[in-house]
DNA sequence: CCCGGGATCCACCGATCGACGGATGGCGTG
DNA sequence: CACGCCATCCGTCGATCGGTGGATCCCGGG
């Protein structure tokens, strides 16, 4: 038996949810909330299996109640529920740790087994998320004008090595480390090696 | 019509696959391979909108294989199929640019799901794929005790800002914008800025 | 009630970094 | 083959950073 909560402002939203889980004999909605606080009271309290949710919620909403939840309650598994596919969002939700990211118009069969999935602690993902979720894993790929000196010191700076340390490891002397660092910056268009190990940690470099 | 060229060393796979892709009236297999370099050859020859292609082969095998269709083809989506799911053998795969992941194990109206999606352009993955992708994109959600303050500083530092600039931009002196990064240092446990910046987006922080 | 831990604030000093100028060798194009 | 482009290499100098040692405020536990 799978205990799951469902989280959504919309009253609709939550009895069709209620409705169509409870269609399903291994399915049991144990608790319901419409705000990003009260799931976090209902879920503490039921520790349900799967808590199904909404992204735009009062209070505490998206990422940011994902990660609480994971936080107080981490028996229990986020599978989101939206309408938006929106990169901003989908993002920041996956790393803030949803098991899962469903649109709402998915079919109610590709719903169970989401659930299913989620409650064995498999991901399941829509196409346009998976889509998504790929093309940004691929994104160094695209662009990724590093040499493999420029990358290789690159890497031992974002490891917290000084030049004159990256310049020992590479058997160069500091100076050329440094030259290095100045490609890399031009490059990446960033004015330090700060920023500069921030944006390759952005393009998938590190 | 979607037009496919399998790829695959053994003929018996060869064969199912081309039966079951048969039994559908928008597919149609327009060639086949038994190594990476007659795929080369074929999918050069026939430009297939869909190659779906083992990952063990002889020759060109693997992500290398996937690089370099991609490479001559632009335009012929690569659908990996195989028995494998191991870390090693997803990631370098999805980033040599398969738009798709599926296990051999998958039913066959997966299957055709995924060609159908491939040729639309979309992805479409298995579950234990899916997970092991999204494994990867979180960082571990574990330790992350940073102030506001301290998250504040470390975001302006990651866009390469100086401390002045920092301090400036949040009100505060230099000395103090300082301060905030040795506590950074501390909760990191790194030296300086650029590490700093590096174990934050690993944990998810910025 | 007092004490400690955490967040916030500040200044000085030695070590390090980034900017600049300059040099070599390989590789592809015209 | 000559030319330019790129990756690689090196030293000097002013600006910046990191280490250290303090200080105040607030909040919760003993």
């Amino acid at each position: 038996m799978i205990r799951v909560v469902v989280v959504d402002d919309h009253p609709v939203v939550r009895d069709g949810l209620r409705g169509m889980l409870g269609t399903q004999d291994d399915f049991e909605v144990v608790g319901e909330a419409a705000s990003g606080q009260e799931a976090l009271t209902v879920i503490a309290a039921v520790r349900p299996d799967v808590a199904v949710t909404d992204l735009r919620l009062p209070a505490p909403s998206g990422a940011e109640l994902v990660r609480q939840i994971r936080a107080r309650a981490p028996s229990t598994r986020v599978l989101v529920l939206t309408t938006h596919d929106t990169d901003a969002d989908v993002l920041p939700t996956i790393e803030a740790g949803a098991i899962g990211y469903l649109l709402k118009d998915a079919p109610r069969e590709e719903l169970f087994r989401a659930v299913r999935a989620a409650a064995r602690d498999e991901t399941v993902l829509s196409p346009s998320v998976a889509t998504r979720l790929v093309q940004r894993m691929r994104a160094p790929v695209s662009a990724a004008p590093l040499s493999n000196r420029e990358r290789e010191v690159l890497t031992l700076v974002a490891q917290g090595k000084t030049n004159r340390e990256v310049g020992a490891a590479l058997h160069i002397s500091e100076a050329t480390v440094k030259t290095h660092l100045q490609h890399v910056y031009a490059k990446l268009e960033v004015p330090d090696r700060a920023s500069a190990v921030s944006a390759a940690h952005q393009r998938g470099l590190l």
